[in-house]
DNA sequence: AGATGCACCTGTATGC
DNA sequence: TGCATACAGGTGCATC
């Protein structure tokens, strides 16, 4: 579910409710969903800290306290980050309840249990949480044509796979990969070292605009994603392919079609998209 | 090094 | 109705 807007999402709407909050005790319901370190260190460096920042890389979440220790947060699938009464009713698959000192709970909850968290101490590398591998993100300056061309030269992978490597591009996932290609007119099985360069001008074009017009909505709620305070997000209504398959173009009218790409559904208008 | 397939989980939709 | 199967927004690992 989250990629990348749905995580911004996330962390504009608990910034205001977390910052300058103290962890006042956790609650591990489900040890398996932590990754590093071991759940009871786990709790012990978080109990009694303050939260200072929280920031995104990718489709990481990142909450930062004032000792320097992090706590990050991958979502995958259906992974949630909740601000909560803890009079609200603890919704099932709920696996760790962070306690605040304002006397509410940030719960996190994930379905399928992909999700994970890890914390990093001040000092300590991060080298379990996959974050130093990220390419640089949509919005950087280093995310320019010229990079995406000498990239893509180089490959010879379908241009849908290659923006969903996490390594080219962070936090493109499978809705806004689809959404870019339709931007952008292009075929999603185009081979990447075929691309002319004026046409990667506009991949990178159409990944600032998608990605910004779906932070604008808050995001796609599909199916499970919810922000920070449970609130479901309004770019479903403004997708142009994305689960859209037999409905005709926004553009052309021509039915909207879906293939498999690198073993994921893939949208796409066959007229627009050449 | 890079590509491919599968594994990790549960819920839901579909078809027989 | 009941059951089997396919599929879902993501990543990481083994294998070739």
């Amino acid at each position: 579910m989250p990629e990348l807007p749905e995580v911004e999402t996330i962390k504009r709407t608990l910034t205001p409710l977390l910052m300058g909050k103290k962890i006042s005790q956790v609650n591990t319901i489900r040890e398996d969903v932590i990754k590093h370190p071991q759940a009871k260190q786990f709790v012990q460096e978080i109990t009694d800290r303050n939260i200072v920042n929280l920031s995104r890389r990718g489709k990481y979440l990142t909450i930062t306290f004032a000792d320097g220790n992090r706590l990050v947060v991958h979502l995958r699938m259906t992974g949630r980050m909740l601000y909560c009464s803890p009079l609200d009713e603890q919704k099932p698959h709920t696996h760790v309840i962070f306690g605040l000192s304002d006397g509410n709970e940030l719960r996190f909850s994930d379905v399928r249990r992909f999700g994970c968290l890890w914390l990093l101490e001040s000092m300590e590398e991060d080298c379990c949480t996959g974050m130093v591998k990220l390419g640089p993100e949509p919005f950087d300056e280093q995310f320019c044509p010229q990079y995406l061309a000498d990239l893509l030269a180089k490959k010879k992978t379908t241009i849908k796979q290659a923006l969903l490597d996490q390594r080219v591009l962070a936090g493109l996932g499978n809705i806004y990969t689809d959404e870019v290609l339709f931007r952008a007119a292009m075929h999603p099985q185009m081979i990447c070292s075929q691309i002319s360069l004026l046409k990667v001008q506009k991949i990178v074009i159409a990944v600032r605009a998608v990605l910004t017009e779906a932070i604008q909505h808050k995001g796609t709620t599909f199916r499970d994603y919810l922000d920070g305070m449970g609130e479901k997000g309004a770019h479903q209504l403004a997708l142009f392919v994305y689960q859209r398959e037999g409905e005709l173009c926004r553009v052309c009218k021509t039915p909207i079609q879906r293939i498999k790409v690198a073993g994921r559904s893939t949208f796409f208008c066959p007229n627009c998209q050449k």
